[in-house]
RNA sequence: GCGGCAGUGGCGGAAUUGGCAGACGCGCUAGAUUCAGGUUCUAGUCCUGAUCUACAGGGUGGGGGUUCAAGUCCCUUCUGCCGCACCA
């Protein structure tokens, strides 16, 4: 063996070879249990970035060491390749979104290469190649068919910055998530996914699946909102024209005593028209329209509002309530429209308060007599309903499912359940994208893509301009066709999909990523669904992950795949911090991956990133750190390097341990087997069980430095040197090979069982323990390990310095944990 | 405002089931090797005090409690980060 660590020679050899010889080549094997590992697929956005060093590196470890155990493991990789930056780059640069696109993949292959990491390369997918997008296109028509697909004008977000619509849920704060710009309202007409269809089951499967950090389904089950209540229907007076609005208290049903409409109902206008209320409403309308939804919901903002001029009858007393319009009332949530409640509702509270409302009490606390005029506080609490007719002295708890079924008999309302979520808007007005396969025909309508025709290929060399409509627009080969229905003239549909779509089932095509004649083979679906360990950034926790989820239970009730689930454990990881905030352009704190490959290694790289925090924590870069790093592994090259001859020439001699250092190395190797087995399997804390490793290889060096040479016992060195190559292999896999064929390895240690610890093994003879007297650390005594309880104490109480510092007291008790230490508690005799 | 997570040496972090707080690594100090530096090796490194070899006291954001024993459990409070936010 060389004596020095070389890692610029040893990478891309071992690399070459892994790839030579298909070692993480995969095909379905009934005879082993099957392990798929992913990562979130990257954004070609040209270079790697720390954080996908960390999640691939996580995902590595993960896949090297179950393929160690046995599993056979689908670990694949791939581009999530559509998007707006490849436009970008075609606006400033004049560079054709494909080819910027192609060469980014092609140099961040090339370092994931680098990195060692352990992938099927032949599984290879790229959202943006027509052989997948065909299949994103087939799935949007499956959708259609089942009518999940549907198109709709709708008031959408638009971002006069990026001259694009965005989903509800890529509006971060009113804005638009990617340029901060605040978002207006435009019409158009866009084609969504009814996943809102899925609410409930979204909702209801979160408890199938106990591995998932319970922060992510809570931020999924906030999303999707849900709420029960009521339909409350009330009529306009004067006029046959009915308002529903949702409640979740429809116990107090009878204590309304205003409505408020939202800005945008439809019912505004022809209220207050002709009236003298007309002008002041109308311009309230206006102003509301102006402001984006950050203004209309911050807290700050005061709520305000305008009365119409109309009044609305409550269905259940006949009373005649005003209508108002108001801020604080979403169109898109419920009916946008509201009943207001002022004594049982905060919000309702401070309105009806500031616009002199009145405020009639229908809950009643036990021994307590609340007045609406004076009270300061709505009272949202329970009671019993007083005020509300026949339901007077009803627990209002009771009284919310009795009022819905009183309401449902008199045909005026209903039991509702409402969520937050919406349905997920695809449409994008973008170039870079898989085309929407439909198209519009003057005699038939609109008339899908027939699915024999797909992919309807993007086409090349169009032209970029800085409009709001898509760039297919321009481009008459493109958009001229002919109904596949009547053979007329017809025109495509020229917006392409969002790029989640494209990602919520990629990773059923890593089954069969060559398949020309579907999207997914079912049984290779059968094989290796679900995803056994998903990992990737926690930012991904609502989206993407709830696509993905909604994209599999919609293709499990088409019959395309058996689960319902996509994902059974995730690891959300933590960001990757320089000086205590995230790296960026912009504050000069990125620190390149390839740099450090090129001056450490991709091992040290690797180890270092997961030894320098637990995968959910955010991690401080260390250069420092990383010079730890690569020392540890010089110290592990120059341990085996020392060895290596002669533990290759004593391979047949036995190695019992005989001294009782060879019984401490021998124990030291069990104790690390299990600790670092445990810490991967069960806690994906890498970063103890690298210092595990450290460990041992720290007692290696006290081996070797505490016995003279011809006294060391070389096969049971060579026994621990091999388990200790072994245990590094998934972390740092190149120099473990290297090391494992230094020490007589022929086939890869990457092939080798992961190694099992020996119980008896860990078995000390002798144990340390803990003398307390009351509590306090006072003594410690070397024992026989599992010395019963009474000898322990008898032995302890015996002790010159126990015995001293327990003179004048008398002792109460004495606890003994087994093998650890004993607590002696004593008193002042008195 | 609501929900979640976290707070431990100079730093990253460890303590998995209530049982020696500070593993492992970084940094720092001293010494050896080399001797130009670096590398490598050895010893030390939570704080305070001392008769500075294993002696005492204190210590996990603050305060209180349970327990023989608390970083860990309970109550309370402060700070930071993340998510959601007028949801009827």
């Amino acid at each position: 063996m060389e004596a020095r660590y070389n890692f610029k020679e040893i990478e891309p050899k071992w690399q070459r070879r892994w790839e030579a010889s298909d070692l993480y080549r995969v095909t379905e094997d009934d005879t082993k249990p099957k392990f798929y590992c992913l990562e979130m697929f990257p954004y070609p956005s040209g270079n790697l970035h720390m954080g996908h060093v960390r999640n691939y590196s996580i995902g590595d470890v993960v896949a090297r060491f179950k393929r160690m155990c046995g599993y056979n493991v689908l670990h694949p990789m791939g581009w999530d390749a559509f998007g707006l930056p490849a436009e970008n780059a075609a606006i400033h640069r004049g560079i054709p979104p494909a080819e910027w696109t192609w060469s980014n993949i092609a140099n961040m292959r090339r370092q994931l290469h680098a990195m060692g990491i352990s992938y099927d390369w032949d599984r290879e997918v790229a959202t943006c190649h027509p052989n997948y997008y065909r299949w994103t296109q087939w799935l949007f028509l499956q959708m259609y068919k089942h009518g999940l697909a549907y198109r709709k004008q709708a008031a959408v977000n638009w971002c006069p910055s990026c001259a694009t619509v965005l989903a509800n849920e890529q509006v971060v704060d009113g804005a638009c998530e990617r340029c901060h710009t605040p978002v207006m309202r435009k019409d158009l007409e866009q084609w969504f996914f009814r996943i809102t269809d899925y609410a409930d089951r979204l909702l209801a499967d979160l408890k199938k699946l106990p591995g998932w950090p319970d922060k992510v389904k809570i931020m999924q089950e906030n999303w999707i909102g849900r709420s029960t209540g009521a339909r409350v229907v009330f009529r306009l007076e004067g006029s046959d024209a009915e308002i529903p609005v949702f409640t979740t208290r429809p116990d107090t049903l009878y204590g309304v005593t205003y409505m408020v409409l939202a800005p945008e109902h439809p019912l505004v206008e022809k209220l207050a028209a002709g009236t003298p209320h007309e002008k002041t409403v109308a311009e309230f309308v206006r102003a509301a329209r102006y402001l984006s939804n950050l203004d209309r919901t911050a807290t700050e903002k005061e709520k305000e509002g305008v009365f119409t001029g109309a009044y609305a009858i409550n269905p259940v007393n006949n009373e005649r309530v005003p209508i108002w319009i108001a801020n604080y009332v979403l169109m898109e949530y419920g009916t946008g429209a509201v009943m207001g409640v002022p004594a049982h509702d905060q919000r309702d509270f401070e309105f009806a308060r500031k616009y002199d409302l009145p405020v009639k009490v229908v809950i009643q606390p036990a021994g307590q007599e609340l007045d609406g005029a004076t009270m300061p506080t709505a009272y949202v609490e329970d009671g019993l309903m007083v005020n509300s007719g026949p339901f007077n002295g009803t627990p209002n708890r009771e009284g919310i499912s009795k009022v819905t079924e009183y309401l449902e008999r008199m045909g005026k309302g209903k039991a509702l359940v409402n969520y937050r979520l919406r349905d997920w808007l695809i449409s994008r007005q973008r170039y870079w994208g898989a085309p929407i396969p439909m198209i519009y025909c003057d005699h038939c309508g609109i008339v899908p893509v027939p699915e024999e025709d797909l992919p309807v290929v993007l086409p090349e060399g169009v032209e970029f301009r800085p409009t709001g409509e898509s760039p297919l627009t321009y481009c008459p080969e493109f958009v001229h066709t002919t109904c596949p229905r009547c053979g007329g003239p017809a025109r495509r549909e020229t917006d392409t999909m969002d790029t989640f779509v494209c990602s919520s089932w990629y990773f059923l095509r890593y089954t069969s990523p060559h398949s020309q004649e579907q999207a997914f083979a079912r049984d290779k679906v059968d094989y290796w669904m679900n995803v056994d360990q998903y990992i990737g950034g926690v930012e991904h926790a609502i989206l993407h992950l709830m696509y993905a989820r909604f994209f599999t239970k919609a293709l499990h009730d088409f019959g395309l795949v058996g689960v319902e689930e996509p994902f059974q454990n995730l690891l959300t990881q933590g960001m990757v911090l320089k000086e205590g905030s995230k790296m960026s352009k912009s504050k000069g704190n990125i620190v390149s991956p390839e740099e450090i490959i090129d001056r450490y290694g991709a091992d040290t790289a690797r180890l270092f990133i997961l030894f320098a925090a637990p995968p959910e924590r955010d991690l401080e870069w260390s250069d420092q750190g990383v010079e730890g790093c690569y020392r540890f592994l010089n110290r592990v090259w120059r341990l085996v390097a020392a060895y290596a001859d002669d533990v290759r020439r004593a391979d047949a001699l036995p190695m019992a341990p005989t001294k009782p250092a060879d019984e401490e190395l021998w124990r030291l190797l069990h104790v690390t087997i299990k600790k670092v087995t445990e810490d991967i399997e069960t806690r994906f804390n890498f970063n103890t069980a690298i210092s595990a490793i450290m460990e041992l290889v720290n007692g290696c060096y006290r081996y070797q430095d505490g016995i003279s040479a011809n006294e060391q016992n070389l096969p049971l060195m060579g026994e621990v040197l091999r388990k200790l190559v072994t245990l590094l292999a998934p972390f740092a896999p190149h120099i473990a090979e290297e090391l494992w064929q230094g020490l007589g390895g022929r086939a890869s240690v990457h092939l080798e069982r992961w190694p099992v610890y020996d119980p008896e093994a860990l078995v000390a003879r002798e144990v340390t323990l803990v003398v307390q007297i009351n509590g306090k650390v006072r003594d410690r005594v070397q024992v026989p390990a599992g010395l019963p309880d009474q000898e322990v104490e008898s032995l302890v109480l015996k002790r010159d310095k126990v015995a001293s510092m327990l003179a004048g007291q008398q002792v109460v008790k004495v606890i003994v944990v087994p093998d650890k230490l004993v607590n002696v508690v004593a008193r002042r005799a008195s």
